[in-house]
DNA sequence: AGCACTCCATACGGTACCGTACGCCATCCA
DNA sequence: TGGATGGCGTACGGTACCGTATGGAGTGCT
């Protein structure tokens, strides 16, 4: 039995400087992801982050990994389709994206996609989970009765959406910044544009 | 006169310097702009840098000042109301950001927004084009009829979508991805949804 | 007790940077 | 023709890293 709670530290494993690693990730970007600062943080030296790494890249290929199951496993999570509940499906997801909570998931999406942009391993992670995503939303649009195209533009549409406005720095643009959102939220999920609501 | 194309070298001036470094951070990121490597870059040697800057935190400032008075003049330019030709103006601005195209501006964008999530005066420029941005395409949607609110909304989807259309990666999920793209931007500027386009 | 194995510390060499101090050359100006 | 100044090179100290080599404390097994 290993002593849990022990003064002098409990033994690291692979996960928890995979876990770090990722919210430095979030935080400072790829070039954040330092073994000596990983390692500073944990109270311990780098002696140990060579234990369970051979370098620096294998810590990043675990990374890219684990964050790649966990969105696979969150897709399909929050896309199983609940048949007549489908719309409200579609709008959860764009409030989940929605940047004032969930503010660490965002970082970390955005972090892997800023990391995709100068390294093949990542873009091809971030290409799995895109197309995940975006045929789990089709499904989704599909049962709501559009055609298959109508329902992968929106998907796309959403998603960009979604992404985009976590880029965005608009906080201060309009204080009914909530109702546009809403508004747009039911724009892309809306299969029609009818009815128009008045205010009040 | 200068001795404008001698073989030992033209003098640098900062411009060239914060073009260069632009370019660099367009590639790399914020990291990217390394004092040592833009001199290398130049085949000069960083005494130059720093008879020009102050440190690299001067560079940085007018890196941030001469991207924000580029945007600020292209945004006006190209969104100077034509009377009756909004929409099409505002599919061009769709299709101007569509990463095909103009990659370099897109990269340069999301260096600066990926710059600006961990630094605040960054934040502030960024801040500060998007209100900009915005403010013009919700004049282009004002003129084509719509509600104000309905004309700030959508020019937020407009911006939100294109930055994060170049954050994703879908060039494979659909051969027919260029159609999908048409058909949001038209989502996206079409004051009301109407008649519905049959294919072939 | 003795040994192996796990997990980490220490120490080292090497690289890539930042910023400063200072020197050198060309040009312009009186 | 000499002195000021613009523009850059050289050299240095310092920091923050990566990766390796090796030692050493703790634990379990026999």
């Amino acid at each position: 039995m290993k002593p849990a709670g022990s003064r002098p530290r409990a033994a690291l494993d692979r996960n928890e400087w995979i876990q770090s690693a990722i919210e430095t990730l979030a935080e400072q970007g790829v070039q954040g992801m330092r073994v000596e600062v990983l390692a500073k943080n944990f109270g311990v030296t780098k002696g140990s982050f060579y234990w369970h790494f051979k370098d620096r890249k294998d810590l990043f290929d675990a990374v890219l990994q684990t964050w790649r199951d966990g969105r696979i496993r969150d897709i399909e999570k929050q896309s199983v389709a609940t048949p007549g509940r489908e719309e409200s499906q579609l709008l959860h997801l764009i409030d989940v994206y929605g940047a004032t909570r969930n503010r660490k998931g965002i970082s970390i999406e955005l972090a892997v996609r800023e990391w995709a942009r100068r390294d093949a391993q990542a873009a091809a992670v971030v290409a799995e989970v895109d197309t995940w995503r975006i045929e789990c939303t089709r499904k989704l649009f599909v049962a709501l009765g559009v055609s298959d195209e109508e329902a992968k533009s929106r998907s796309l549409l959403l998603y960009a959406y979604v992404f985009g406005q976590s880029l965005m720095a608009c906080e201060n643009y309009d204080p009914r910044l909530a109702d546009f959102k809403r508004r747009i939220a039911e724009l892309i999920v809306r299969p029609q544009q009818d009815a128009p609501d008045s205010p009040g």
